[in-house]
RNA sequence: GCUGCUAUAGUGUAGGGGCCAAUCAUGUCGGCCUUUCACGCCGACGACUGGGGUUCAAAUCCCCAUAGCAGCACCA
């Protein structure tokens, strides 16, 4: 008996019972306050549109928009395009589609590429203020003058001396890897990647797709400190691997005397058993080991989508994991769980019969099985299934079986001459195959059915559907004793084919 | 190598000096329910990285060690 029935039998049998019933808890779990929240947070999701969002950007849109929604206030969506070489054009609408998907309360959108202007003026301020540095020596050479705590002969440069180099940058005088603008900072700081960072650079090819012209672009620390402090950025939750980066953006922050937003960093999140890097995933698109940017085998969002993982369960599942400064790895299993609690109620029960064996039982009237679309809610209704005793049984199910029923419909005995199975009616009687303890199994009519290839990450599962199966094109049904999937299509001829979520 | 962050059950989390022989979820196992090996219900299993120190008292504070991770890009 599922629970709702339960309850509801309860509840006309002995109604002074019912608080006994253990309630349903409270699932969400409330994540720790941030400092300084009063009168709302702005807070910002800032992706690189090299390609799609996966569970790895989810953590990071989740959190942020979760304590929008919960301290009130705007929640910017900043697209951080400003390396030609990492843009995919495609990203853009990639992304959008994403957040939607994710169901994100975005509230404003920004593009970096629409506000280079913007920068090149504040990195004309920031060198007017004696802040930056034109540098063009070799990036090697640098580096290793940054190791030793040295300056390099640019660092001595006068503010007008700069201001030239960089206009001599904007005008194009200077070709790619010759000359960057240099944050200073402190070049004795203990950590070497505090040490003069570079704040823009040039980029002659390829073309910004969105800034066709463009060659000089700045540098995501200097960029975002920009925008973080000209969009009103309250407080920031991202990876640690930032860590370094806030560290670098401070000192912009400190240079124009503004007042920084708030920083949390969530320790790294490992996902095992599927490619993260946008570029190998791209690289196995492209050579054929991937179908797409949804191929079942990857953690892009639009990947676990289409398997019927739905967008509630990803952000429980964030939510779950909280922005913890551990190092972790994500569980497949607890997001499926989330999954299975918001899916269960809702998907529809179907037969599906993998590596199927058709059968003939010997001496079994016509009969029309009445199957639960689902066992929790009756009032859904029933499919219906009419037999003559020729069926299509899962073949694995029936192997040196005695006895099966075949579920809502009757019981088979099975004799074994050889390898071959021989079927023959039993009865309908459900207790005689609870006490030969028969395993209750789906089935097909043999003259009722449409193939169906379920595809799951370990490779594709043939077989045939119920009929019905082919309207629950995307939803997520219950193949019954198979486990969750999402129907993702019908093909021209019939074929159906569904996507394996879980069990 | 330099710099920094972290360390609670298989996984994810709570707990930030006594209320902790440590929370919740998930998982696994057992049972109940059930014409699905689903859902639901009951029960069990399972952890404070190690070593010092502070304290009447340490999972909690300090130090060291170890391990993991991140950064040291003219990527984000």
């Amino acid at each position: 008996m599922a629970g709702p029935e339960r309850r509801r039998l309860l509840e006309e049998l002995a109604p002074e019972l019912l608080s006994e019933l253990s309630q349903p808890r409270d699932r969400s779990r409330d994540l720790p306050a941030l400092e300084g929240v009063e009168g709302g947070v702005v807070m910002r999701f800032a992706p690189n549109p090299s390609g799609p969002l996966h569970l790895g950007h989810a953590r990071a849109a989740i959190l942020n928009d979760y304590y929008v929604r919960r301290y009130g206030g705007r929640y910017v969506l900043r697209i951080e395009d400003t390396d030609p070489r990492r843009v995919d054009p495609a990203a853009y609408e990639m992304v959008r589609e994403d957040i939607e998907w994710l169901g994100l309360g975005i509230t404003d959108v920004v593009y970096q590429s629409d506000r280079l202007e913007i920068y090149y003026d504040w990195c004309q301020k920031l060198i007017e203020l004696g802040g930056a540095y034109v540098c063009v020596c070799d990036a090697e050479w640098f580096r290793s003058l940054k190791l030793e705590k040295q300056a390099c002969p640019c660092r001595d440069q006068t503010v007008d001396e700069n201001l030239e180099l960089w206009q001599r940058m904007l005008d194009g005088e200077f070709y790619e890897g010759h000359a960057t603008v240099r944050v200073r900072t402190d070049l004795t700081h203990p950590d070497p990647a505090m040490r003069d960072y570079s704040a823009m650079r040039i980029v002659n090819t390829p073309a910004h797709p969105r800034a066709l012209d463009a060659t000089v672009f700045p540098l995501m620390n200097f960029s975002v400190a920009i925008d973080d402090h000209l969009l009103g950025i309250t407080h920031v939750i991202r990876g640690k691997d930032h860590i370094a980066n806030t560290g670098r953006q401070r000192y912009i922050f400190n240079y124009f005397r503004w007042k920084p937003p708030i920083y949390y960093h969530y320790g790294r999140m490992g996902i095992s058993g599927v490619v993260l890097s946008t570029s190998s995933m791209r690289e196995g698109i492209r050579s054929g080991v991937y179908t797409g940017w949804d191929d079942l085998h990857l953690g892009t969002l639009r990947a676990i989508a289409r398997r019927g993982i739905q967008p509630e369960a990803v952000r429980e599942a964030v939510v779950d994991i909280g922005m913890g400064e551990t190092d972790i790895t994500f569980s497949w299993e607890n997001l499926y769980a989330q999954n299975k609690e918001i899916i269960d109620p809702k998907a529809n029960r179907y037969f599906f019969v993998p590596d199927p064996i058709e059968v003939v039982v010997e001496g079994a009237p016509v009969h029309e099985a009445r199957a639960l679309l689902h066992p929790g809610d009756l009032a859904r209704g029933v499919r219906t299934l009419i037999t003559d005793g020729r069926v299509l049984l899962p073949e694995a199910d029936i192997e040196g079986r005695g006895m099966v029923r075949l579920k809502d419909l009757y019981n088979v005995r099975i004799t074994w001459d050889g390898g071959i199975p021989h079927l023959s009616y039993a009865g309908e009687a459900l207790e005689d195959a609870r006490r030969e303890r028969a395993p209750i199994i789906q089935w097909l009519p043999a003259n009722a059915k449409i193939p169906c290839t379920l595809h799951t990450q370990d490779g594709d599962v043939e077989g045939f559907c119920e009929p019905l199966v082919a309207g629950e094109v995307g939803s997520v049904v219950q193949f019954e004793r198979v486990g969750f999937a999402r129907i993702d299509a019908v093909t021209d001829d019939g074929r159906v084919d569904a996507f394996f979520a879980h069990r």
